[in-house]
DNA sequence: GAGTGGTCTAGACCACTCA
DNA sequence: GAGTGGTCTAGACCACTCA
């Protein structure tokens, strides 16, 4: 395989390779956790040298695509392995670690998708998604109430029963079950006075100052795989952010 | 120069390199804006082959302390080549495009610091601090009402007609004026009742739900050089962010 | 056309893992 | 000790910028 400098749609060979094992990612050829082919191997799979083959693992590797362990080789990135266990949870106490968190599901329900959802889940319409509300509470405190949508065709046969198995760990469900990673995630956040809903799921004073937070999840190549509204009781806690420059 | 595999403290040789290029950076070697040597000159410099050189400077470029431009050279990144021109500014109208910015500086003074903020600034106590307050619009829309606290011993001199010079831009400000170059911050976000200050500031309802961040911004070497708090109108603007996973 | 950063190769040696 | 990813070199050729 050679660069072709002078095509329209020129893209360096590594970026090539790179294109090639994103394939082989979303077509499942390697599932989460599983190791993939050494730099050698694919090097010669490809026709490359290896620090072509390492370039392109690398930037897989810097979106978190992939992990490479020294000594042991590269793997496909899984929600099970993180470290920093929820990167989507951003919501701390103001004193104080994070401690256990739990989750307690209020219903699941299979429903013709409004069209605001159904335009940012990418369905066409009267496609049918699932709703799904929920409870979270840190140290036993309910501080979140949350209304997920997911696209029902990609989350064929979902149960309460799954649902409740992975409580707080819905992510690596997405992961498991249906073969959805979630890479990425958009927010709109805002300050409101709670809803009625909100401030009884959580025990809270009517229209009590809540953190609305809005989010869009995707998938490899970009695809919104979930919606999620959250209203958050920030007196204890708070919403923690960084910002690179 | 060569690595030592048996030190306690071993890093490789691109990582050395990658020091003695940041610490003529914090030494001011090249200002903001500036061109650095080219990668040829630096590896002769250091004694080191271009591509040892071409991975220091990548991590450096990653991190957004150096911008690389094909045939041109390499330069210390700055505040005012930015493209996406306020990546610490995440307050965006709900509809339409971020239009007109601008600001009002409603007082500075010099003030002893309380313990609190010269904790987080690293001054020792009894130390003086700048404190200045201010409206942010958008589209002259009263928005953002806050306060930021500078650390004085860095910001000698500070006048209003500084402030007022550089409106929006305060982080140029800083850059260009106090060679402080903000890279990253933290911050924490509630939702709150608004003080009866913020929401006269902001022609709102008193009490009424604000979206409340406390900002710790940062330098080089890790070091904070300012704190903000702001509390923000969000009827009809929100908090963008995205999180990768 | 001289100088810059960007890509690619081939090959060496290293640290680490695991049987 | 075989196999992995990690570092480093030297050298080639490329695309781009600017005088």
């Amino acid at each position: 395989m050679k660069p072709a400098p002078d095509s329209p749609a020129f893209q360096p060979l590594y970026r090539q390779i790179k294109e090639l094992i994103t394939q082989s990612l979303v077509s499942g050829e390697w599932g989460p956790g599983d190791p993939i082919p050494s730099e050698l191997e694919l090097a010669s799979r490809f026709n490359v040298s290896q620090g072509t083959v390492r370039k392109a693992v690398s930037e897989l590797a810097e979106e978190k695509l992939l992990v490479r362990q020294q000594g042991r080789g590269t793997f496909v990135a899984s929600h099970a392995q993180e470290r920093s266990q929820f990167p989507f949870l951003r919501l701390t106490p103001d004193a104080g670690q994070r401690s256990e968190l739990s989750a307690t599901l209020l219903d699941l329900r299979r429903m013709r998708g409004d069209s605001a959802s159904l335009r940012l889940l990418g369905l066409s319409s009267g496609s049918s998604i699932y709703v799904l509300r929920r409870i979270l509470r840190l140290s036993d405190k309910p501080v979140c109430y949350e209304e997920i949508r997911l696209p029902s065709n990609r989350f064929h046969g979902l149960t309460s029963q799954v649902v409740e198995q992975h409580e707080c760990m819905l992510y690596s469900m997405y992961e498991g079950r249906f073969g959805l990673r979630v890479l990425r995630a958009e927010e709109r956040i805002k300050a409101v006075a709670a809803p009625d809903e909100a401030a009884v799921a959580l025990g809270a004073p009517k229209a009590m100052p809540m953190l609305l937070i809005e989010r869009v999840a995707f998938t490899y190549g970009g695809e919104a795989c979930e919606l999620r509204r959250s209203y958050n009781d920030t007196r204890q806690h708070h919403y923690w952010n960084q910002i690179n420059g």
